[in-house]
DNA sequence: TATTGTTATACTCTATAACTATA
DNA sequence: TATAGTTATAGAGTATAACAATA
């Protein structure tokens, strides 16, 4: 039986488990939370309006993000400007500090977290990078 | 600069994500919860002793494996039995129903998992798939 | 004194539903 | 009436430490 393989998440789980063991301590050297990160990349790469169309992109509910976003906005990192043409709505915006923290962060973790791709040969190593950067891309 | 890229996590973590969303119904429809098929699988491929041994093998604490332990084997798909050579410990083995169980639901889930890298083409799938097994099997 | 399995406690996350202020 | 943001509440999940039985 050719077919006699782990699932799929039985074989990501302990890698992604792996690589939060690896990047808690490069966030926590920053002092910012893993969703605080998150919020940065996605405020970065695509930035959105509103806290709801943010929460909606990062997987998230409206008012999970909050606590995030206040720590945020007290460090510096993001602004949160009422908009004058929708009173109810507060626009996300990343600061020059918080483009300069996300990019500090992503350099220690994309240095540290390649580790977890030991166990391949260092082609298949950037045949893996590769598909998965596709796939995302994909989304 | 040819390094730009997302993080592994970043990356990662919403294909986990999906998985989940896909297994959790597939899990409640054969009434197994996910740390239950967790534990099904790991007595199934490399049979452990004790359940310190086991919490170890699939990276959780002793005592937060209990309550599923006891799940299992209320519903006959795992054996407790006492190790007469070391009256503290208790034997663990997974039973023909248990082994039937994580069959069905193995099968059930391989159907429906590989929607996940529907953005890469075919030829790709079967590359992520096969570095996939390789990384894991390294560990 | 150390270890196995268990229980109890506290703590973190998260989901949900209210609430306010606007529209 | 509906929506954006916020707060409050309760529930799930987890880590930790204590415990009884045995080594």
């Amino acid at each position: 039986m050719a077919t006699e393989r782990s699932d799929l998440a039985a074989m990501l789980g302990p890698i992604v488990r792996d690589l939060m063991a690896i990047e808690l301590p490069i966030l926590a050297a920053h002092e910012v939370s893993m969703w605080g990160y998150v919020v940065l990349n996605a405020l970065d790469d695509t930035p959105v309006r509103t806290q709801s169309a943010l929460a909606e992109a990062i997987g998230a509910d409206k008012s999970r993000i909050i606590g995030t976003l206040d720590e945020l906005q007290q460090a510096g990192l993001i602004e949160r400007t009422p908009d004058p043409d929708d009173r109810r709505v507060r626009l996300l915006s990343i600061t020059p500090q918080g483009r300069a923290m996300r990019r500090a962060v992503r350099k220690d973790i994309q240095a540290a977290e390649l580790q977890v791709l030991d166990g391949l040969p260092a082609a298949d190593r950037k045949t893996f990078l590769r598909l998965l950067q596709q796939l995302h891309a994909s989304r």
